[in-house]
DNA sequence: TCCCGAAATTATCTTTTGTTAACGTTGCAA
DNA sequence: TTGCAACGTTAACAAAAGATAATTTCGGGA
């Protein structure tokens, strides 16, 4: 219930709604475990998932045409992670949400939130903080890809996220920044080196 | 005042507020014409405006540390264009929104667009679309860098929006390929020598 | 029409990345 | 405890991109 807290004061510094007049918005949230490797979200899957993520690590990838699998982005405790294909564009997920480690969410059918955002304006707030954090964190990754070289951005990832990169093996921090596996293999190699000097 | 016509066609689609009853909501908006390679928002300014673009290009870009322009994105006729630094992070600008061609728009101010919100939620959907709209593009660019190679994103810029292309700067193109230009040259070198063949 | 300056191309060289495969390392399960 | 499979590293080579500079192309203004 400690994520329930978390939210209901996000809610209120957002839009002053008192955790007591919460209980229409709660009542439709769904606490989910999954298993470390296991599916959240599979692709093809048309359903409208919106949660919150207590505890854990999920990988969102799509699998390219030649097989190899590329992760787009990883959400950890504290961030809301959504099935974007089937919310924003009604479209079958194009992608796959894994969780990397045991996950607990706490989940709301978004389709269902749009019907209480109809007879409960008051909780619209929350739904702007979340598209804009969702817009901030996208249009940030994608200013890194036109402004700085792999390596910036493995180095700014470490600075910025030490604890994330740390959870998650190599090879889907590569395949977020946009390199192979050996590619940044090489790039911690002459970052020791020059680190040494 | 086509372009008042455009978006009240598109807020009745999506909410059905009648045309009729638009009047608080573009009272507030004012017309605006930009030449050639005029600044629109400048790096630092603090205004959250908010636009829809009736004519014309804009290209939004930040100058990397070593001096150079490091294009985000542009946006045409048909599209919002928004600051986003003062919208979501309520920081000063850190990127230069700049005419293409001459342009003409139809702005807000973001805090004006709050305040009317306030008093008529019947607008929200408009916000909600525009939200979602900057969240699919962005993560369709961003789902691009990680799936395709240079070449294969320079393709389909090609092949969705070859009249953006040819009406854009070769140079700019290719920063927001995340390469230089001399590299987007060599690109369409090895392409017309495959096209040969 | 001519001329200038910006943009694009080309050339050369260096650096980085991709590809493929081999080699250690490690953690988990039988 | 052993064995295996996945992961990370390394190697060797090919391909692509970056940096810099020279050259050509092109478009708009005098």
């Amino acid at each position: 219930m400690k994520t329930i807290n978390t939210l209901q004061k996000l809610l209120f510094d957002l839009s002053g709604v008192l955790p007591a007049d919460t209980g229409p918005l709660f009542e439709m949230t769904t606490p989910v475990s999954l298993e470390a490797n296991e599916a959240y979200i599979r692709e093809g899957e048309n359903s409208r998932r919106l949660a919150f993520i207590e505890q854990g690590i999920i990988r969102a990838y799509t699998i390219k045409e030649n097989g190899d699998e590329a992760t787009l982005l990883l959400r950890w405790e504290g961030q809301f992670i959504a099935s974007h294909d089937t919310i924003i564009n009604r479209q079958p997920s194009r992608f796959i949400y894994r969780a990397l480690e045991p996950v607990k969410l706490l989940q709301i059918d978004y389709g269902v939130l749009e019907e209480i955002l109809k007879t409960h304006p008051e909780y619209e707030p929350l739904r702007n903080f979340f598209l804009m954090k969702m817009l901030a964190e996208s249009l940030k990754m994608l200013e890194s890809f036109v402004t700085q070289s792999p390596e910036e951005r493995y180095r700014e990832l470490l600075s910025e996220r030490f604890d994330l990169v740390n959870r998650v093996p190599d090879k889907y921090i590569a395949s977020m920044l946009g390199i192979t596996p050996v590619s940044l293999s090489r790039i911690r190699k002459r970052m020791y080196i020059k680190g040494k000097k």
